[in-house]
DNA sequence: AGGATTCACTTGACGCATCAAGTAAAGGAG
DNA sequence: CTCCTTTACTTGATGCGTCAAGTGAATCCT
């Protein structure tokens, strides 16, 4: 790499520490109160939460992993825990035999319900409340361009 | 928790997965980038660099944790391998028997030297360059009130 | 001064994520 | 039809983070 890249100006380094801060945090908050209240990880929810609003409460792994942004073997991992507690079950896809489609049981369903309304009110209460509408306009336009900068992870809308 | 609880109206809803897509990816570039150039991880970095400006290059373990927004547990880990890599030396606080002393050796000055050119370059790259002055203000502004709704988890400043 | 409490870590066990390798079905080339 | 490649996962080993328990030094309270 070479010598000259230059460093952060004063303004962009408060911002940044900030921001990192934030990054920190924010996901500790949101795997804090999921794991006090429901016993389960953000991942774990994005993946029952994804299942519960499919058609069917069924998807291709592939798709759910998309979905939950993580690999296609963590969520291999993932469904298996969530299987081994009666949530989701497996089922080859009558489609293509290479594929798996997981599908959300009742106790899954159940699980989910039981589990929205906290994780949503900590949404609200650290991101709804504390903002103004500007500043989640703002912030979604923020959010995009990062996201942009990042690269087309798989998520590009 | 009480039925009522209200759900995200589009607006809010759009913005919260911009956000939560940004961060799930942003930790995962920069881990990505420093893993691939320099071989550790953010967290590494963070103790690291906290060492690098530090008088004397050192500090106190329940300082660096502080800075480095993890527990003291995981520093404790961490600095053991990074002491086992030869970055880090511990030593016992003179002024205070309970405490340890973490001190950055000079191959672990030079790690730093080597590593933080191309780190500083992606965090331009990804928040700096994708984003307008006006827009990093507001985001300052916006990552300091969700760390006050998240709470003084430590890091109040 | 003596005993209890708090503080600042350290350690070990366990869980989850990642990575590399493996399996089986689908699709394509000759 | 056979072989090869690609796709869609699954599995096992490894490593890091967290939680609970432990250690020893400092401090507080009579």
């Amino acid at each position: 790499m070479g010598e000259e890249t230059p460093w952060l100006d004063e303004e962009e380094q408060q911002t940044w520490l900030a921001m990192v801060s934030m990054f920190v945090r924010l996901p500790a908050a949101l795997d804090a109160q999921l794991q006090r209240d429901s016993g389960i990880s953000h991942f774990e929810y994005q993946v029952l939460a994804g299942l519960s609003m499919a058609p069917g409460r069924t998807m291709r792994m592939s798709e759910l992993a998309e979905f939950a942004e993580g690999s296609l073997s963590r969520l291999s991992h993932t469904t298996s825990r969530l299987a081994k507690k009666g949530w989701v079950r497996r089922a080859p896809d009558p489609q293509d035999g290479r594929s798996t489609l997981a599908c959300l049981t009742d106790a899954g369903w159940a699980k989910v319900v039981e589990t929205a309304p906290g994780h949503v009110a900590e949404v609200r209460r650290v991101f709804v409340e504390a903002l103004t509408a500007t500043q989640r306009r703002q912030l979604r336009e923020i959010a995009t361009r990062v996201n942009g900068a990042i690269g087309p992870g798989k998520a590009c809308s």
